[in-house]
This record gives C-alpha cells, sequence and structure tokens, in this order.
DNA sequence: AACTGCCCTTGACCTGGGTCAAACAAGAAT
DNA sequence: ATTCTTGTTTGACCCAGGTCAAGGGCAGTT
C-alpha cells in the first residue's frame, strides 16, 4: 500500500491490516451470498473472482495477484456478490471496512488511495468489456497473456516467462471463449513461433507479435 | 441522492453541487484523456460512456439515466479514460471531487454513500462481463431490455412501454452484437409476440418470455 | 508399476452471428 | 414537395468459434 503516510499515520494503518488469513488452493475467501464486513489485499498466491448467473452459468470476472484487492463488490449490498476462489495456497490481509471508513475519514491520503482502487476497478471492468464485446479470439487471448506477464513483470519477474495458475476453462471463462478455443488458440501461437507452451509454462519469444494481434497495426 | 444527513449536513452538500451543466444531444460531457474533476449526477436526459481501444474500435459501457453517476472511471488517473456523451439534451449536477473527498471526511453517511455508488458500479460491471461472455443473442437482447425497463419504472414509468434513446448500433456495442443482429432479434421477439416495435419505441407484450429467455428454465 | 482423475489437445462437423448488399423509412434542410 | 442524411430492416452467404468425441499426458495414490 504505497500511500503518502507518516509514520504515526502508518502505524495506525497496520493495525487495522494487522490480521492475516491463509486460503487453501482451491477454496473460497468469501462466496456471493456472504455477509460483507473486510476488504482483502492479497499478500501471496493467486485468486479468481467469479459471478454466477440464476440458471448456474459463470463468469470469471478476474484474477488476482499479490497485492490486488478484493471484496469491494460487496459494499453496495453489504453481501458479497460473486466468489473468490485461490487458485494456489494464498495468504490476504483482513481489512475490515468500517475501520478503513473511520481511518480513512481521518487520513485524506488514504481516503483518496480507496477511491483510487475502486476507480481502478472499474476501469479495469470497461477493459474487459472492450475485451469481451469487441475482440476476436486471438486478440483476446494476446491481450490476456500481455497484462498477465506486465502484472507479473511490475512484481519482479520475467517479461517472458510465466506460469499460469488457472486451467484452460478458466482462461476461457474469462476470456468469452471455451477451453477447446483456448487450447487451439495456444497451438496457434506455438506454431507460429509467438509462443512455447509446456503445460502451464508459457514462455513468450515475440512480444511484438502478440502485440500487434491485439492493436492491429493498420485496418484489419 | 437518497444519504441520511441531517439539515445542516444537507444544506453544505447542496453547496458541494450546485453547479449545473446542460450538455447537447451529441456532445460529450467529457473525453477519454480530459483532466479528471468531477463527478456528475444526471439530473435530466440521457447517457452513454463509450471506451475506446488504440486501434479505434470502440465498446459502448453503460447507458445512463436520471440520478446515476458519471465520471468514476477518471479518480485513478487524474484523466477520464472513457467518454461520457449525451444521447439527448441533458443536464447534470456538477461535484467536484476534492469537496466530495472533504465533505465525506465529516459526514461518515456522505462517505459511505459514495462507497457504494462505486461498489455499485463494480458489481454492474460484473453482470456485463457475465452476459457478454456467457450469453447468446437472444439472451443478451432480453437482458438489456428487462434491465432498461426496471430502471425506467423505478423512476415512475411504464413497466411495459419504453422509447430507446440509442440506436441499433449502440445497443449493438453496448452488447457486444452487429447492429444487423439486434435489428434481428427484435424482429424475432416481435413475430413471436414478445415485443412491439415501431422505431425506437418499445411495448412489452410479455414481460415473462423475457425473463426465461434469460434465465432458461431448466437446462438449455 | 499400475491405476485414477484431471487437464489438455486435436479432429470433424455444425451453427450463430458476422459480412456484404440492397432497399426502405423518417426527419431535417432547402 | 424534394432531396439528403441517418438509421433500420431484410436477404444471401460465409466463417470463427462452438460442440461432440476420442485420445494423450501428468501427478498423485496404492
Amino acid at each position: 500500500m504505497p500511500v503518502g503516510l507518516n509514520p504515526d499515520e502508518m502505524s495506525r494503518l497496520d493495525s487495522v491490516i494487522s490480521t492475516r488469513k491463509r486460503v487453501k488452493r482451491g477454496s473460497a475467501l468469501f462466496n456471493n451470498g456472504d455477509r460483507f464486513s473486510s476488504l482483502y489485499a492479497v499478500r501471496s498466491g493467486f485468486f479468481k473472482t467469479r459471478v454466477t448467473s440464476v440458471d448456474g452459468r459463470d463468469q470469471v470476472t478476474g484474477f488476482q495477484m499479490t497485492g490486488e484487492i478484493l471484496g469491494m463488490d460487496g459494499i453496495v449490498n453489504d453481501h458479497h456478490s460473486c466468489d473468490a476462489v485461490a487458485l494456489e495456497d494464498a495468504e490476504v490481509c483482513v481489512m475490515p471496512f468500517d475501520r478503513i471508513e473511520s481511518l480513512s475519514r481521518e487520513f485524506s491520503a488514504l481516503q483518496h488511495h480507496v477511491h483510487k482502487i475502486m476507480s481502478r476497478e472499474i476501469v479495469r471492468d470497461h477493459g474487459v468489456m472492450l475485451l469481451l464485446g469487441s475482440m476476436r479470439a486471438e486478440e483476446r487471448l494476446a491481450a490476456f497473456l500481455l497484462n498477465l506477464v506486465q502484472r507479473l513483470h511490475s512484481r519482479g519477474f520475467s517479461q517472458s516467462e510465466l506460469v499460469l495458475r488457472m486451467t484452460r476453462e478458466e482462461i476461457g471463462s474469462y476470456l468469452g471463449m471455451k477451453l477447446e478455443t483456448v487450447s487451439r488458440t495456444f497451438s496457434k501461437f506455438v506454431e507460429e513461433g509467438i509462443i512455447e507452451v509446456k503445460q502451464r509454462h508459457v514462455q513468450i519469444k515475440d512480444t511484438e507479435a502478440l502485440r500487434r494481434l491485439v492493436n492491429p497495426p493498420s485496418g484489419a
């Protein structure tokens, strides 16, 4: 949490977010319908969030890694409206929301930080809508890979290598395509020499090619 | 703004949101890249918001009517990341965001209200992702009509009649389909006696049929 | 080593919705 | 009235990606 707080403010913030929670691979941090009480900051591990329609279809709405915030969906109705499931053993900071609110009434830097985090989520969601509404399968997968590797890189990992923590089906759900199409599209990228895939290990050989796929150079 | 404020708090809030702005049909309240300074509450009229990819494709991310809030995308980077365009002559309340922040440091009810509004937008966006990622054309359009008519109804309009303020193309952009498909799907609904369409005037004859389309009763 | 379960890949086929094109309707401007 | 412009409908055709099905690879268990 890179906020501009002085040491005293910092320590008071620390006391709010002191409790931790471990979540085992495959289990949920919270589920749709659970009472909302806290936001969660991912300390380690990897999550997916997922919404489910009345008739049981579900849609992965995001993948969250270290430093990202979960739970903002719960504020509006005092209940969560999605599931947050750990894709590998994970640990989160529990941040009771009423304490966040009272503290951000005192520290405007924290207040603004909270607003930014929520705004960032809104902007991210709009980007996903653009992806789902107007891109084709190859473009979606290329955008997905670039996004993942960029977020990993900013956390000190490689720019060109990544290990997928999710299945083809989960990728497909996020990108609005079937797992077979995800698999085929991976294979196509491999044939074209853009990436190498060995199970969930992906090596990006030609980042520029991926970028061109996402943003066709001229018309097309 | 239905917040639990006392009269004094109410009048101070009023002073923050006293300035109004008129936006003519077809022109933008703000554009992608514009400096962010305020949120806007729609007082009258109808807006669409739209994001644009680097290569010029765009995606309608929402339609906003009276009482709804625009501009939250701008908080995170101090610049707007989408366009907000009036679909008919409109008027908005300008709410300078720094004043909202300082006032919500004083009034926790206002603070919580702001958080709810942003959370609601996040939840709405997740619903759109579900729609774009997992529904078919008929289901999308049915869900769209039900959503619109429900929002209009809660503002005192009919439950069964509505006037579309947007073109088929804009509906298509929002729903991730082409305008021809929107048109064909409308025609199909008409043939099936579910709605009547005359230009942009839509009369819903069988709400239940629309509901069944969105939530297939059993497996299908 | 054999078994089990899950995930992934690939092939063959099919279809929903995209594309292209033509005609039409309704305002708005002259 | 007539012409322009913008939006809408409908038809004919096609293809990206869905569906169904078969087989293969790993990891964990016994």
